[in-house]
DNA sequence: CGTCCTCTTGACCTTAGTCAATCACAGTGG
DNA sequence: CCACTGTGATTGACTAAGGTCAAGAGGACG
């Protein structure tokens, strides 16, 4: 499979962190406990599922996915991490995924062994890992008992801020409800992420574009005409 | 939906903690902190999805399935609970979940502002938390790229203890790979928790049977007849 | 013995997957 | 500048896995 090949590759030519510090002031709740700022290329690994885990990292900057594969080659991305994140913690020794970027990132890396000795980090640890858990339930519902296009539309409407949840207010403006979106993802790792194949994805966007719901700029960078109509889609109304 | 009604009565009817502490002496990890241990009849929900958050809930004995409901009536049960996990932490103030019992249980539960107050209690909840994560993580590749028969093997597989998994001895011996299951679930709360429908589980459970697989005693009772043949059909090999 | 409930089984249908051809676009090199 | 190549995305035709609907079997219980 195509990106199983890129991504080892990767591991040795490409992926490797370079270990120098973010040019612009980046918050971090790592920062606080040493460790250092790492900047990651575009599909560069952080780490494979199954290496030792030795560290705690927080994505101060980008977008990062977790993946986890089957030795046939299937894979299913985990979860989409978003800045602020905590990932890294692992119940064994080993990371039970890869933790992958899907644009340049900035990671903030400190010890694993820090974890035991400081009160504080184990509170925002606590935090971070209740929050992982509530989207990872939600996900739950959508890779078990979701459609393709409930998928999909659920997917999009998590990219838009302050909607589509529980107290969701509505359009600001009925007659004005649209919203760009930029993905960074490519078809296959959404496809991965929503339990479908790339086809399937494909095939929905172009049905949504069809009827008028989206318009697609470009594969990565899609408007929603109508956020409302959208959401209505997702399952959940 | 008739297991939806079924919870509705529950609330007011049946499901209210008898408030009683257990006879028989069980470790918990919360105990330490205060709070009151409740014993909770098979089928009785501790908490619905949408209640405000109030309390941080162990399993002591028991078994309990945490689900979400989609507004059409689709059921999905994102975990199942063994003794020793903590539940009942949200990210808001409601919970995320509905938390019902399978078995008749034993839970400790604790005020949620204990949580901030405790360093330990903090340990505890990063460990516990960091492990459901774990098989929240299985879970979704399960739910996202496997099959209806692969689904089926794989939950069997996590019943038998220290089998299947990464650190797999095999069968101590060759000749003798047998085990039983007590499943303690019914047909449509395996096939929620699966992402399938209770006839697909119904014919997969025929089927595994038919080519002498497993032998079923009874609906919730499952014999192994050979685990390592069965752990080839989790796709995890 | 009848009722209720869950489970099983069969027939049929729908959804999404598979396989393959084509398109779109970016990058490369003559 | 433009043909060539490679990659990712789209589309179509077909297939298969699992869902739906309906009927019947098997127990538990009053």
């Amino acid at each position: 499979m195509a990106y199983l090949e890129a991504s080892v590759i990767d591991h040795g030519a490409v992926a490797r962190p370079t270990g120098r510090t973010p040019c612009s002031p980046a918050k971090s709740n790592l920062s606080d406990f040493g460790g250092k700022s790492t900047a990651y290329e575009t599909h560069a690994v952080v780490y494979y599922e199954g290496d030792p885990a030795k560290r705690l990292y927080e994505l101060v900057r980008g977008s990062i996915m977790l993946y986890k594969l089957l030795p046939d080659g299937r894979r299913q991305v985990v979860e989409v991490l978003r800045p602020g994140d905590i990932f890294g913690l692992a119940s064994t020794d080993e990371n039970d995924c890869t933790a992958e970027t899907l644009t340049s990132s900035i990671v903030q890396e400190i010890d694993l062994r820090q974890v035991e000795r400081s009160q504080e980090l184990q509170s925002i640890l606590t935090k971070s890992l209740t929050s992982q858990m509530h989207v990872l339930h939600e996900h739950a519902v959508l890779l078990g008992r979701k459609s393709a296009v409930e998928r999909v539309a659920s997917f999009l409407m998590h990219l838009v801020p302050d909607r589509g949840g529980l107290g969701c207010a509505g359009p600001e403006d009925e007659e004005n409800d649209g919203f760009d979106l930029q993905l960074h993802m490519t078809r296959q790792e959404i496809a991965d992420y929503l339990g479908l194949t790339i086809e399937t994805v494909s095939r929905v966007v172009s049905d949504l574009k069809r009827r008028g719901v989206i318009r697609v700029d470009k594969a990565d960078k899609i408007h929603l005409n109508k956020v409302c109509s959208l959401c209505q889609m997702t399952g959940i109304h």
